[in-house]
DNA sequence: AGTTTGTATATGTTCTACATAACTACATAT
DNA sequence: ATATGTAGTTATGTAGAACATATACAAACT
């Protein structure tokens, strides 16, 4: 026998509204369109593609949750700007994910935190400062695990609000509900919750009188006890 | 006159397929169904939310293409493991998105070069170290810029695979394309290229002999070009 | 027992038809 | 003359029926 039977690779379950969208999405780039750009409408496209309008409606269905295309009624179909990150979040729900790629977003934002810095000065204002000193001064009253929690949440998100990159922001709040789901499984599992040497009020001191390389270093202590948690693999 | 006609907004034109869509979606979270579990079928749904099973096609192919979702013949829809970054590729077109995205992400790219130094060193091995060394070494012998820019590529290509992190390294490609586009309308319109004081070889260097803070110290000024364009909005 | 063959079934695809919204143009009223 | 109302046109939105196709499962076979 002079062939494997692995030399048989399974013919992938592409549909025809795969092929579509691929060709679509081919023909919106080769075509260098730009924003409010028209379409050629449904049937043309399906006719063009030798389809039914059917399978031509799945595919557009797809790039018009993208946001790569907007339709109107009678105007027909035009060329939009998508919201990269609107898709993003429907896929990033814990419950979906596998236990390594959760592994990896709880990572990816720890990385996030640390890179705030650079940007973080660049742009930072007094009164970003002076509501920093809000959220610290409000942080102390709170004890219950709940208040706690929000507190966490408004004076990191404050920060990355600070480094003006609207993406950036959003970016990271997404990864949030990832990032404290893994939290919690790890300390359900390991019992433990370990708090990093350098406080948030630390942190505001360290923006008000420190640079940008000891505003990082503090950053990293700040989140040391979840760096020890990382593994080597 | 009290009111602005900014006031009224357009009304959202959500179709069928939308709200069928959230509908699915809102069901599969509320089951708390887990990776494989079967789906009701589309001639059920549709009767249940009492639509053609059109629009429950239509709203099933967009969580078919997030990954959401996976289709046999007969056997039915099963709960699948959604690729986060796999939707996340299409969108990242630099001709359709805005200008205040591309830079956001520019900026984002940045972030994640810096934010490399923490999980390098959690994983590097002795083998990293010197593949790297041996791009460097090729990197000499290149003096036309597409070679040069294929290097580069792999040089950091190299060590966001050194952070053991899928989802960083594959997230980082696809920021790439954006990257070199807002960095070549740049040169375009400011026609300089800066390189920075640290080069590859430097990095190299304070990986073998260094901590991650010089390294980090390293990437930073390596990269502080990039940085000094970066505007203070 | 193990293999082949057949059948039922859920998805994939096509077609037809009609509803609906929105653009155009024209008519009408003040 | 401007604004409002009306009708026609047209591309998308939705519905329903029909058939193709692949595959899980069972029946038949060696």
């Amino acid at each position: 026998m002079n062939f494997k039977i692995s030399d048989i690779v399974p013919i992938p379950a592409t549909t025809m509204t795969d092929i579509v969208e691929k060709h679509i999405i081919n023909f919106l780039e080769k075509q260098a369109l730009g924003y409010g750009d028209p379409l050629p409408k449904e049937q043309e496209l399906a006719d063009a593609l030798g389809v039914s309008r059917n399978v031509v409606r799945e595919a557009l269905s797809r790039l018009r949750m993208l946001g790569m295309i907007e339709t109107r009624k009678r105007r027909g179909m035009i060329l939009a700007q998508p919201d990269i990150l609107s898709s993003f979040k429907k896929v990033l729900n814990p419950h979906m994910l596998g236990a390594e790629t959760l592994q990896d977003i709880f990572e990816l934002r720890l990385v996030l935190e640390v890179g705030l810095a650079d940007l973080i000065y660049l742009r930072k204002t007094d009164e970003d400062i002076k509501e920093l000193e809000k959220i610290v001064e409000e942080e102390v009253n709170k004890v219950q695990t709940p208040f706690k929690v929000n507190n966490e949440i408004a004076f990191h998100g404050k920060l990355y609000q600070m480094t003006g990159n609207n993406t950036y922001l959003r970016f990271q709040s997404m990864l949030l509900p990832v990032f404290e789901y893994v939290l919690d499984y790890e300390i359900k599992t390991n019992g433990t919750i370990k708090v990093g040497k350098v406080t948030h009020a630390d942190l505001v001191h360290l923006l008000k009188t420190a640079g940008p390389e000891e505003f990082r270093k503090g950053m990293k202590a700040h989140l040391q006890p979840h760096f020890d948690r990382l593994l080597v693999k």
